[in-house]
DNA sequence: GGGTCTGGGCGAAACGTTTCGCTATAGTCG
DNA sequence: CGACTATAGCGAAACGTTTCGCCCAGACCC
């Protein structure tokens, strides 16, 4: 099954179907779907399949968080060990998404890794005409079943970390989630209400505000509950990044932690354990979760089953200095 | 000036020019020695030169530091803006040199960017002899001539630190410098020298100490100078990991900073506005030297000048709270 | 309406790359 | 020492990719 042969199933030239399957711009859409479907139809695979480029692509948003250092990193092991490259693309906010895309597609790519972002239909279409996998880690809304994507157990995090918090004897916690629109956020909120339930104390909207995952919301909106009526003795941050901008906060309001406030952060990054106070948190193995991201690319590269796969890692809650009974 | 036309010239076949050309193992030393020199004889280019990936190379060494991210992050920008992706490449302790070498080069690239690494002499002739232009960002020794590179004014930020902590009327300053097989943690702490002399200050011994640009070394060398007869009332670390590693030692020691103790560090990494206290510290310009390093590999790109550049931006004291007049 | 220009879309042919098998040489064993 | 095996090195041919020019449609001018 080689190259002539569709050209020929499609009436087209070799040259034609050789541009098609780069993504070359200069074919018409039309073209471009008829070739297509004879592809499929025929079930055309190039031959020697080495001739695969050796990346992966990361593609993020341009929070530049220590998060998706971490990931990166992983990712980057993770390739090496299978003698690939990590290549990365930022995208910053303007950023029309067409432009990385076509400039990913069109160079090749063994696969694409999607941090916190998300596709279009109609890039989901041409991916998989192409045969390129792509993984999703921390997915913004739900995504389809035919999607894979890696997480942690934020829920259980969620939970952990207020279940903590609520066995030093708090009663009054505050939250600072990360962006709403994002699974994890709603998810870690989640299971802060639960252990609240659990440990039958009321669940206060005042208590509840949502920040971005940056130091400075966290900064922020920690101010914003200071200034609560009944101030909250515990703060539970969306994430560390904003862990520490509580902080910061705390700080800056003469508030000593542990004594008069205790903090817990989500994520562990590296960072965590040389704060001052060191911090609380939820361990995420991000590391681990990119080494997964990497394999379902890898796995999902030869065949053609397009059922996706959900991988959630387990979390784990790390105790330090920014927790103690309330004071 | 075609493959076949060389393959003519050296008695061989085009499969093997081919070869020779992509640095595949099956061809012996002899015939590739003298499929080079038909190359280098007949003037040969690829035809179309828009063959040259669009990928520019990241190589550091493990070190997961923000500098290196920050780094990253500013080549990501900067080859963005020239329609090219980063690939990075991290270099984990053990490394066979080779290896993530050969794996570039057969991959291809549009240039490489060092990160504190260094390249054997076989590496850099092998390079030349492909037209592959390098740069090396805060070289480890001092680079030959030919040799690209890209710093800061590693010298005039240790004198600036040093000059302001004199300046608020320390009188034994502690420093805890870099790798010293680095230039630059030679410079910065020539730059402290420097400003002791000029203040008619006595260089000490007692107080330099050598860490390697991690917290751990922060922490641990900070504890050391702590234990010094005559305890310094300030301490200029060699980077702001460090310095943060200092300030929780001191924390631990019980000592108020700036109150007890003054830190600078080195950097101006986006952490450093957000730690407690905030860290006065030599800004690099990190976006900006990635940015220059990214137009120095276009630029020679082309040409076949040999002739290195080095450029040096300059570093900016950043004053903030963790330094003030000894208590 | 006819001429001219422009640009998108396509294919022929030139080109580079890869696979696969052949050959010669080195290494191994009895 | 001969037979057998393994391996490195090379080339023919198959394959995919790219360039370059052709064709045609639409826009524009006169």
């Amino acid at each position: 099954m080689t190259i002539a042969d569709i050209a020929r199933r499609s009436g087209l030239s070799p040259a034609t179907v050789s541009k098609v399957l780069n993504g070359r711009p200069d074919v018409s859409a039309r073209t471009r779907l008829v070739v297509q479907e004879a592809l499929v139809g025929a079930g055309y695979r190039r031959r020697g399949s080495l001739e695969a480029p050796p990346l992966i692509d990361v593609v993020f948003n341009d929070f530049d968080s220590p998060w998706a250092i971490e990931l990166v990193r992983g990712a980057a092991a993770a390739a090496q060990a299978e003698g690939l490259t990590v290549a990365f693309t930022a995208l910053s906010e303007g950023d029309e998404r067409r432009i990385w895309f076509d400039h990913i597609t069109s160079r090749g790519t063994r696969g694409i890794m999607l941090l916190l972002s998300k596709l279009t239909e109609r890039q989901r279409g041409e991916l998989a005409a192409r045969g390129l996998p792509f993984v999703v880690i921390d997915p913004t809304a739900e995504p389809g079943p035919e999607v894979s994507s890696v997480g942690a157990t934020n829920w259980s995090g969620g939970l952990a970390a207020t279940k903590h918090l609520v066995e030093l004897g708090h009663r009054r916690i505050g939250v600072i989630t990360g962006p709403p629109e994002l699974l994890c956020s709603r998810a870690r909120l989640d299971g802060y209400r639960s252990a609240l339930e659990t440990a039958g104390l009321a669940f206060d909207d005042d208590l509840v505000l949502s920040g971005d995952f940056r130091m400075k919301a966290g900064y922020d909106q920690a101010q914003v509950l200071f200034g609560r009526r009944r101030r909250p003795t515990a703060i539970f941050a969306g994430n560390d990044l904003s862990a520490l901008g509580v902080l910061r906060a705390a700080r800056d309001a003469g508030l000593r932690v542990p004594d008069d406030l205790s903090v817990v952060g989500f994520d562990d990054i590296p960072l965590a354990e040389w704060s001052t106070p060191s911090l609380t948190t939820v361990r995420q193995p991000l590391i681990e979760m990119a080494a997964v991201a990497v394999r379902i690319l890898l796995d999902s590269s030869g065949s053609d089953e397009s059922l996706g796969r959900r991988v959630e890692l387990a979390t784990d809650l790390v105790v330090r200095e920014s927790t103690a009974p309330p004071g």
